[in-house]
DNA sequence: AAACAAACCTGTGCGC
DNA sequence: TGCGCACAGGTTTGTT
């Protein structure tokens, strides 16, 4: 569920918040949580340390410590990190609680981080950064951050250019830019009004500006809604609120419906390697295969 | 290179 | 009301 809207709304909480803060206790309640390395791992390597920052690399939250680690989070599909007074009632499936220690510069008294996940998919892992291509080498394999790099629409065109894979599973794939997931991919290309289906390569200079902005504006406009919280909830932000980006989605989840866009098309649903792929046939026509490059330029 | 399937888990919504 | 199935924001691994 967490697109990158959705970790940056976190990691902007994460600063506000906890950043500067020093760890007092750690709780792992469930191992499958801290499965990269261990619950002892976590513990040793969280307690006492302050943090000092709160990154975010494509789905990554990466906050360096003072202790020279860095603990990495990844929510995955329904993960969720909450900020608590002590002696809250915990939800169901809350895996680790972090204490942090009362910050009176802030007025904040002492909290807890809870990382919360049903499916288990999520991760917690605290990391020494030198020995990241050991630790946790998916890092350095991410691609282009559409936030954190500067880059434009000469950078996407030689990332799209000669691939003949289409554009849905193009904007998933992590390693070529980082931080796009199912709903802001369908509602990127719907934005830049191109095919899911078009092959990659097959964009001309117009396209690959339009698909360009697009990606900017749509998460720009995500993030300064808080993210999407769907209908049930998983996305929350630090402080259990929803996000209402979702009352902008112009095609994902509306399969049947109208197109607000157009008013003509109907929303169609498409699968791509297992996933839903929401459309509108009019507003994103395919168009024929890729052609022979035009001349001159 | 790229498409696909399965795996990792739990919960919810829907049709019957 | 209950049952069974499809499906869900992500990523990895292995197979065509």
């Amino acid at each position: 569920m967490p697109e990158l809207p959705e970790v940056e709304t976190v990691r902007r909480g994460l600063a506000a918040l906890v950043v500067g803060r020093r760890i007092d206790r750690v709780e792992v309640g469930r191992e499958r949580a801290v499965r990269r390395t261990s619950a002892d791992a976590l513990v040793h390597g969280l307690n006492g340390a302050t943090i000092t920052a709160a990154g975010r690399r494509g789905k990554y939250l990466l906050c360096p410590l003072d202790t020279g680690d860095t603990l990495m989070i990844h929510l995955r599909m329904t993960g969720q990190l909450l900020l608590s007074e002590p002696g809250a009632e915990r939800p169901p499936h809350t895996h680790v609680v972090i204490a942090l220690a009362a910050d009176p510069t802030r007025r904040l008294g002492e909290q807890e981080l809870w990382f919360v996940d049903p499916r288990t998919f999520g991760e917690v892992v605290v990391f020494d950064p030198d020995h990241a291509d050991v630790e946790a080498p998916e890092l350095a394999l991410l691609g282009l951050d559409p936030l954190a790099d500067e880059w434009g629409p000469a950078e996407l065109a030689a990332l799209l250019g000669g691939r003949t894979t289409h554009l849905k599973p193009f904007l998933l794939d992590q390693r070529r830019i980082a931080g796009i997931g199912n709903i802001y991919a369908d509602e990127i290309l719907h934005a830049a009004r191109l095919h899911p289906d078009t092959p990659a390569g097959a964009l001309r200079r117009a396209d690959v500006r339009r698909l360009h902005a697009a990606m900017q504006r749509i998460l720009a406009a995500a993030i300064k809604a808080g993210g999407s919280t769907l209908r049930d909830a998983q996305y929350v932000d630090l402080m259990g609120s929803d996000g209402w980006y979702q009352d902008e989605h112009r095609v994902y989840g509306r399969a049947g419906e109208r197109c607000l866009t157009c008013g003509r098309g109907f929303v169609r649903r498409l699968v791509h390697n297992g996933r839903s792929t929401h459309y509108c046939p009019v507003c994103q026509r395919l168009r024929a295969s890729p052609t022979r490059r035009a001349s001159g330029r």
